[in-house]
DNA sequence: GACTCAAAGTTGACGTGACAACTCTAGGAT
DNA sequence: ATCCTAGAGTTGTCACGTCAACTTTGAGTC
């Protein structure tokens, strides 16, 4: 906290480029997701989860570890997809509590429509224009940054499959 | 809007890959401005655009057009920082409009400590861990992101100094 | 059985961000 | 001079996210 050293025109650069870019990105995937299917990527994320753990029994607590949030951030987005409609809490404990999260009907149509939706447009708005040996860096340094940030969780959650290969964008990659 | 293909793992394995990193690091860049200085990411920006047009007749448009925010963004900002004394809206034209915008003492304080802080902390971060060849697949794919997302800006501002020189990230690094 | 305690979940307060509606002013056009 | 329109700035409303405080439940422990 003293080297004090301000960061040089061509990393500012780098810096606000990326960010810049990060920002714009995120922001029409938003508003992608919106549109065309009335959904912000919050909600998006919740349906996607209780989708996946079909059995109707998640739990918040699981939830919340699955999306990387905070017990409360999920508390307070439930709430308001209830009240939306997307979702209900059903009581499965004996006494009341254990609370299971399971998708209203108009939010299983929903999240089969957007699930496809979204996939074409991250796929047209940021893998599209990458190449194997960028996919390949890109890759390498988020790897690097999660196990910096975060070492304690997950360094790769498979998304839905069984994880059938490993992924395969340009030579091997050590495996975690 | 009719191709759903849902991604694959390698993809979607690209994807939460970047944009879990994307979010700690975020998270981490914004944790460490407050705890250092008290500040917010957004308090931060807005203090480096005001500090930088130090003519103190920055209007609220010129600064969201730097910052890429939305004018009610700017205006919501500003009035939270002025109650929190950073910074003052001073009349400059003839009958009570184009409120110019000047830094108080305590925040030309806060800015001053806090550039350099977090230049380092960005550098520690986000810059230390990338190799060269990590850091030209990301200023690419960053700079085709904005050409394909937001044509009309501009793609490279200036930070500060007049570019003295192109970036360059491989090989020799520049400047000062 | 009564006490204690930690985990699960909720709630409230507050800062943040997007969008739309509103006011005010300046500059024309007639 | 009057209208009218575009731009600047503000405000309200709502969704989002964090932090801290709170309640309830399920186990231990004596």
């Amino acid at each position: 906290m003293a080297r004090s050293t301000p960061l040089s025109p061509a990393e500012w650069q780098f810096w606000d480029t990326w960010m810049t870019a990060q920002r714009l990105l995120s922001g029409e995937v938003d508003r992608t997701l919106q549109r065309d299917f009335g959904i912000s990527k919050a909600e998006f994320s919740v349906l996607v989860s209780v989708h996946r753990a079909s059995d109707d029994q998640l739990r918040v607590t699981e939830l919340a570890d699955s999306l990387g949030w905070e017990k409360s951030r999920v508390a307070h987005q439930l709430t308001r997809m209830e009240q939306r409609g997307l979702l209900a809490r059903t009581e499965s404990g004996a006494a009341g509590r254990r609370t299971g999260i399971t998708l209203t009907q108009a939010g299983r149509d929903v999240v089969q429509r957007a699930i496809d939706g979204h996939s074409d447009t991250i796929r047209r708005l940021g893998l599209d224009p990458l190449t194997p040996d960028q996919a390949a860096a890109i890759r390498a340094w988020s790897q690097q940054l999660i196990d910096r940030l975060d070492p304690p969780r997950r360094s790769t959650p498979p998304p839905a499959e069984p994880e059938p290969d490993r992924f395969r964008p340009a030579g091997p990659t050590g495996a975690r």
